[in-house]
DNA sequence: TGTACATCAGTGAACGCGCGTTCACTGATGTAC
DNA sequence: TGTACATCAGTGAACGCGCGTTCACTGATGTAC
């Protein structure tokens, strides 16, 4: 039996099992870390046995490499769509921070300590480089004075040289050091405020965040609204 | 029976016990991270059995918080070694740069991914104002035209009104801006680095941060060596 | 439409493992008189 | 100096637990003729 969408029922039910054992996965890890995800927990939560997990992952590991995955997915997912509607720096500083808010765990999957073994699958290396391009776009976009227009030191210089990735895009090295100091400086504020070390400490981080934002990119004198 | 450090032989023996029973620790967690660390694989490792442990740890939380302790402590050190021998801005970044490189699993037990239920002792925070109360002291050393002298934006007026750190240090709200930039901006590099975000993209991570730095604190004329 | 067969989700028992932690104990080291 | 006692490091057995994973199976759902 075939219905409309060309996908049996046993397909429709096996991808939405798939999905709430991820769902349950995902809980379990903002509640106690990816280093406390229980296959059997889930299972129990899920009011089945152990063993049917297998049915649906080979096993633990492949379960947590699909929850990374699905991790990047989503923040490129969230980049495209901010540079669809055509978001400059600004907005996909916000997509950035708002993706990273929305989840933190989730931000950690993909940010957050690396396991001393693990290495990441080909496809999930393909996604980060794809969230890259999108910035790389944008910064080539010139959204106003650059605080370091024309500045040509050694981190261009070497970047000119050494750069093996952004392929097809332009090799404009003030661009690609735009790019990556964007990805730094906001990745400084984000890592930290989610590991909570600016707690006590009394400020806002979003202020601290949209003044580095600011730094990087200031606006223009009208701000893209979405499309 | 006291000997001249008035430390009795058995007060020694157990320090110098507490102090392999935390390098094994360190190198468990180096190879498998903070999450693989067993009290067994310890006790096996130094001839003993598991049990023994417990005359030393009240159990295998208190080890892990002592190292993140020991970890906070040798920041601070590092920090307070290169202010003493007269490090402006620039030292300060090379010191951290070497300390996190110095042992990276180190790094992400102060700076990594918080397991959710965590919360860290007071003598911990405390250390952790005082590596910002060494930085904040050398921020407030001209060293050089700033690149954001006298900018004074909304992150300055927020900060001049909401800080709730720092207590008996200048208030000058463009040195508080400084010292969270110096702080948010390396970490970003740092992070990523070790996380090894930027493995296979061909650059070297080091003359990044060195750019980044530069910003943030042009060196002097001549820079300061040790001493 | 009904019957025979294939697919496949899920179960329950079991395996082996390593974990943190407790307990009563032995034996060596140090202390007091 | 020798003897009686106290301190304390370390052992071995045991407890209870939850983990990931395998296996042979039952029973329901879908497919072919």
């Amino acid at each position: 039996m075939v219905v409309k969408d060309g996908r049996t029922p046993r397909e429709r039910y096996r991808t939405q099992v798939r999905a709430e054992i991820k769902e349950r996965a995902r809980e379990q890890i903002a509640t106690s870390g990816a280093s406390g995800l229980s296959l059997n927990a889930i299972a129990k939560q899920m009011g089945m046995s152990g063993p049917a997990l297998y049915r649906y992952f080979a096993g633990r590991d492949e379960l947590i490499t699909e929850l990374i995955r699905d991790a990047y997915g989503s923040l490129a997912d969230a980049f495209r769509a901010a540079a669809a509607s055509g978001a400059d720096l600004h907005g996909l500083g916000a997509a950035l921070r708002a993706w990273a808010l929305d989840d933190p765990q989730r931000y950690f999957l993909v940010y957050g300590t690396p396991v001393p073994g693990y290495h990441a699958p080909d496809d999930v290396t393909t996604i980060a480089s794809e969230i890259m391009a999108v910035l790389l776009d944008a910064v080539r976009i010139p959204d106003g004075p650059a605080a370091d227009a024309g500045a040509a030191g050694p981190l261009e210089a070497h970047l000119a040289e050494h750069r093996r990735w952004a392929g097809d895009h332009p090799a404009d090295p003030a661009a690609l050091r735009r790019a990556l100091s964007f990805w730094t400086r906001l990745h400084g504020v984000l890592s930290l405020e989610l590991a909570g070390h600016f707690t006590g400490m009394g400020f806002d981080p979003a202020v601290l965040y949209g003044a580095e934002l600011e730094r990087l990119a200031p606006p223009r004198a009208t701000p893209a609204p979405h499309r």
